[in-house]
DNA sequence: GGACTAAAAGTCAAAATGACACTAAGATAA
DNA sequence: TTATCTTAGTGTCATTTTGACTTTTAGTCC
């Protein structure tokens, strides 16, 4: 049950799992919308019967952001809106008792899922949302890659249009606001939030209203796809080596 | 040979390995300063003859940021002045001729060492120096790798204090301008560029002043390094599990 | 002393930002 | 039927930030 094996080179080659942050947005009893991540429990040691990131070896022939993706779809049932890599976590010192030929490195990934969505995601007493500001105590060092997640999805929300993959095909603006509120943690003037998303030429009004409101019915607004929730530069591209580069 | 070994629970575990893209300044024919990254020649096959990122297996118990840091020092004989994880690459596309049982998942790393110390470095017919603008043909994915690393530079250097690390101790501040203008590739208004430097309370006048110059003698400028080069969030903090934390 | 060079300081208009006030369009209550 | 409530949507204004440019300063070189 060693973690780690002889290369044919002499060299120890440690174990390699991929796990994944999966942000959501959830309705809260007060009826406001906040931020949480899925968690899975643990049933074996070491930490049995902590929570911790969901996550498992990757398979031989699998890319790294295939096999975040299908832990992701085991895991909750669905799919993310948005999957980039975050980090790969392998220093020696990630847990208590964890020694150095137990040692793992894990890559891992974050991901954003609807709003909707999330409701339906599978749910039982081994998996489960949890608000990220009252998580539980975690495996490993699972709580600070939790923070360094959170890190990343707020600096990114600010100079990105991340917030639209927490929501679906249409939505308000209101609904947009209260997005970025939930994750920055702090409320925005509407007058200038409006401003701002007006100066977005990938967010465009659908023409239509949303009925059934006790107020002024709101514009609806479409996210024009075509242009994509972030600039990841030269990753957005197939990976050739531009030497001996057929293939597409 | 074969690059996959079978572990105790029947998966195959890729190899891993660690490679960094080293970033200097060098000064060229011309005079000017101009961005240059470190590379070595492969000596066996695949890729045999092209050149690639300096890199190589990750020893057992060594953590992925000493691997890199390592790897530097041995290739180069230099310590980095600035060192960060880039990405994990592990697809299954890397390279033509590259198998899903050569599978190799590789941490790169990034790095900046100094303008003075980079013309120390050890270079022979097996290691040198390439401008980033007139690279050769790079084995496996490398030239891709290198291209996000290039991008992730240009973008971290506009929101943070990185050009401080291709400099030494004091500098002038048409030097610090240079090193922006080598790395963005163009030029920067001198007046503009003082403003924006002077509200940076990291960049501090020494009260000397550099003679010897044909014209005013500029004022000379050290870098309070209690600061850091920027910012990287949670990860700047040692990984402690919150849970059972102890250790420091 | 005058020409030359880059340092350092200063000017100014345009653009971006943050804090507000005001008007519009619906539902609901009196 | 009218007043009230609530959020949508528009408009204003002062402050800050940015980019382009001018002027003055302190040295070297001839």
């Amino acid at each position: 049950m060693s973690a780690i094996d002889q290369t044919a080179d002499g060299l120890l080659a440690p174990n390699l799992a991929v796990s994944t942050v999966i942000f959501t947005l959830r309705t809260a009893e007060t009826g406001e919308l906040k931020l949480a991540i899925a968690l899975v429990k643990r049933i074996r040691a070491p930490f049995e019967g902590l929570w911790a990131l969901p996550g498992g070896p990757l398979k031989p022939s699998e890319a790294l952001g295939s096999a975040a993706a299908r832990n992701l779809r085991e895991t909750t049932g669905l799919n993310p809106r948005y999957l980039e890599q975050l980090y790969a976590f392998g220093g020696l010192d990630r847990g208590p008792g964890i020694t150095p030929e137990d040692r793992m490195i894990s890559i891992v990934y974050w991901a954003l899922v609807g709003t909707e969505e999330a409701e339906l995601a599978l749910a039982n007493e081994n998996v489960g949302w949890f608000w990220i500001d009252s998580l539980p105590e975690l495996a490993f060092d699972h709580s600070l890659i939790v923070e360094y997640a959170l890190w990343r999805l707020r600096n990114k929300l600010e100079y990105s249009r991340l917030a639209l993959g927490f929501l679906s095909e249409t939505f308000t603006l209101a609904r947009l606001r209260e997005v970025y509120a939930a994750v920055l943690g702090r409320d925005l003037d509407p007058g200038n939030f409006r401003r701002m998303v007006e100066t977005d030429a990938a967010i465009v009004p659908t023409g239509e209203k949303l009925a059934g409101t006790k107020h002024r019915p709101p514009q609806l607004y479409r996210y024009d796809s075509s242009m994509g929730l972030t600039d990841l530069g030269p990753l957005s591209r197939p990976a050739i080596s531009k030497a001996t580069g057929e293939k597409k």
